[in-house]
RNA sequence: GCCGUUGUAGCUCAGUGGUAGAGCACUUCCUUGGUAAGGAAGAGGUCGUGAGUUCAAUUCUCAUCAACGGCUCCA
């Protein structure tokens, strides 16, 4: 006999081999049911392996992250076996368990599969699925397990098994399909109820762009229908939130072809919303100490081989432009051109920190297939700032540049989010990476330092720092769950020394500072595009394009709505009006549409007591107001830059 | 850049080897209507661009550009 403890405390004793499933048999069968895999010891495992000695068990069902990722994983092999029924010959690399769903990477030997073989397979999957055919797990030895595949003439489980040490080799095989997997594996295949293959995308082989192309194949399962429904409804709502669905609605964007990929045309709503944050970052510049500068869009080559740039990042660049035998760049980042104004005059500590802002336009020659609708363009006008300060100073810099994200934050109800502190890779010191050892370890820490005194929960990722320094970046998502990086604030401890920069210390010695670049707002491109998709496109009124829209219910009350809007410009509210042949209903309907967060509507009643009907975007009918009543209350609105929530 | 899909009116989309349609938006007229679509008429497209096949191409082929879903990349 075993004991097997449970996370409530309960110890209770079974037959040596008995097997999760089992012993969830022997609690309930309805809760024999759901159980998809086991926590043993902290291991998963199938819940169908016996177990052989004492052992911390929790059962895990749907409702368990590892549930479900076993449960996906063991739809990837259901998919493959799928794919290997209609593609014959086809070769399997890897078919992991992600966020939501799962894929398989399958060489399919020349054959084209297209979007139109996805519902086959769905159906072919689902057949299989009924057959509740079992997932057996099978311990083989290296040489056997070689020879299988060997045989089998597939090189990418030969290769997987290169790094698999012999005893520590298994094959799990579910109807016809038997593949190389540590696993564990849900029971059987009558689980899977519900499936959806959502893609089919190239993707290359271990990730190298050098590699063959493999073809990915996307899907999500469940375990019953209605879960798959709500998925994809949920997805339909997403894709409403997309900020290149409401950017189009909103009149916030547009791009041309005549003016390229990845080239943002800003509309007049759009405008309103970058300037209104340059209003916010320009009063929270000043008050933090920043002086603002200006500078080109183009420099000499020269200036990019000083920054590190050409050598380290001339991909990412637009190509030069020759005039009288010079090469000219267009600038990816404003860096350098700070440093030369830094470096325009002698500085002393008395000059420092030396705090450097401009709203920066900047070019990167971003790959044609990574350009995203706002969020990832060719043009792009960064919150940027450079910090120039002595070591000693460092810290509290970089912690006031903190604490500026985190006010920042605040006014947009920003709290999905991760920090992440991007340290550099030393593998590729040299290459990606300043080759600098010791520099980078001794900043690192300074900045984890830094993190862990914010409090700040943060996660730590190799191989993301920039080419001169280690950062800390806020990543987001965006509504169809792909991740960006919001917001940066990065040590540079390599373009100081580039650029000769110095200052005069207390003891009259020349002395090297460090540099904090810091984009709190990021890019008005992306913060924009989040911003619309945070809010779906309701801005709160400081930043809504059209604040008020006044909306008179005949020709007759037009005198009067003048007279108003009037009134409202000279308060600086922006507001428009419909003055259009239309009806209450139908003018309503289109403010609605267009979010604009107030409406009024201005009759007969109005007009003759002086007032005015309030309705709130959403919200619907407020009542009745006076006109100043009103002004007062967008007006203070505004200033305080209220979220409207 | 790579794999795949798509490109028809301002928007959303239908359609065809014999030079195109719907709804909404737009314009005009009627209506002057009280909190999410009043009615009628009209205007609007050389079917992304270039080349090829054909008597004939928006439709077939190729190239190119762009967008979309991924991969790679992301200072």
């Amino acid at each position: 006999m075993i004991n097997i403890s449970f996370p409530d405390g309960a110890v209770r004793q079974y037959e040596n081999g008995v097997t999760a499933l089992d012993i969830a048999k022997s609690i309930s069968e309805g809760l024999a049911r759901k159980v998809l895999a086991a926590s043993v010891n902290g291991d998963v495992w199938d819940a169908t392996r016996p177990i052989n000695q004492d052992a911390n068990l929790k059962l895990l069902t749907w409702d368990d992250t590892d549930g479900k990722s076993t449960f996906w994983h063991s739809s990837a092999h259901l998919m493959a076996e799928a794919v290997e029924q209609k593609f014959p010959g086809a070769k399997f690399w890897v078919g992991p368990a992600i966020d939501k769903g799962f894929y398989y990477d399958i060489d399919l030997g020349g054959q084209q599969m297209t979007e139109d073989d996805l519902l086959d397979l769905e159906k072919k999957m689902n057949e299989l699925a009924r057959q509740n055919n079992t997932y057996i797990r099978k311990d083989i030895s290296k040489n056997d397990a070689v020879k299988y595949f060997s045989e089998k003439g597939d090189e990418y489980k030969l290769d997987l098994l290169q790094n698999l040490q012999d005893g520590n080799i298994t094959f799990y095989t579910q109807g016809g399909f038997t593949d190389l997997c540590r696993g564990p594996h849900i029971p059987n295949t009558g689980f899977i109820k519900a499936i959806k293959l959502t893609g089919i995308a190239g993707a290359y082989w271990k990730g190298d762009e050098k590699n063959k192309m493999l073809t990915r194949v996307y899907g999500v399962t469940f375990p019953n229908q209605k879960e798959l429904d709500e998925y994809l409804l949920m997805l339909e709502e997403a894709k409403k939130r997309d900020h290149r669905k409401l950017g189009k609605e909103l009149g916030i964007y547009t791009m041309n072809d005549d003016i390229g990929a990845g080239l943002i045309l800003w509309m007049p709503n759009g405008t309103v919303i970058i300037e209104e944050l340059e209003k916010l970052a320009k009063e929270t510049e000043l008050a933090a100490g920043y002086k603002r500068v200006v500078t080109p869009h183009i420099a000499k080559e020269n200036l990019y081989l000083t920054s590190g740039h050409l050598p380290y990042y001339a991909d990412s660049m637009f190509p030069p432009m020759e005039m009288d035998g010079e090469k000219y760049y267009l600038k990816a980042m404003n860096c350098p051109h700070h440093h030369k104004i830094y470096d325009a005059e002698p500085k002393s500590y008395r000059d420092l920190p030396y705090r450097l802002a401009e709203y920066g336009t900047c070019y990167r020659y971003e790959q044609s297939g990574e350009l995203f609708g706002l969020m990832r363009v060719r043009c792009l006008h960064m919150n940027d700032a450079h910090i120039y300060c002595s070591k000693e100073q460092f810290a509290q810099e970089f912690k006031a540049v903190n604490d500026m994200y985190l006010k920042y934050f605040k006014i947009f109800g920003i709290e999905k989010y991760v920090m992440r502190l991007s340290l550099h890779d030393p593998e590729k010191l040299g290459q990606k990476y300043i080759n600098e050892p010791e520099l980078w370890l001794e900043t690192e820490q300074l900045v984890r330092n830094v993190l862990i005194e914010t409090g700040v929960p943060f996660v730590e990722v190799k191989g993301e720092g920039a080419f001169y320094g280690p950062k800390i970046d806020v990543q987001i998502w965006s509504a169809i769950g792909r991740e960006f990086t919001l917001a940066t604030n990065q040590v540079d401890f390599a373009q100081p020394r580039n650029f000769k920069l110095s200052f005069t210390n207390q003891n009259n010695e020349s002395e090297i500072p460090l540099i904090i670049h810091r984009a709190p707002l990021g890019t008005h491109e992306r913060f924009i595009g989040f911003l619309l998709e945070h809010y779906a496109g309701k801005f709160p009124v400081w930043l809504a394009p059209v604040q008020v829209k006044i909306l008179p219910i005949s020709e007759k009350f037009a005198p009067y709505s003048n007279e108003l809007r009037s009134k409202l410009l000279a308060a600086g509210i922006r507001v428009e009006m419909d003055e259009r042949n239309e009806k209450i209903g139908k003018k309503i309907r289109e403010a609605e549409l267009h979010r604009v967060p107030y409406m009024l509507v201005i009759g007969e009643k109005e007009m003759n007591e002086g007032k005015l009907s309030v309705r709130r975007q959403g919200k619907g009918d407020m009542g009745v107001q006076t006109t100043d009543e009103f002004i007062n209350m967008v007006v203070d609105e505004i200033a305080q830059r209220k979220s409207g929530e």
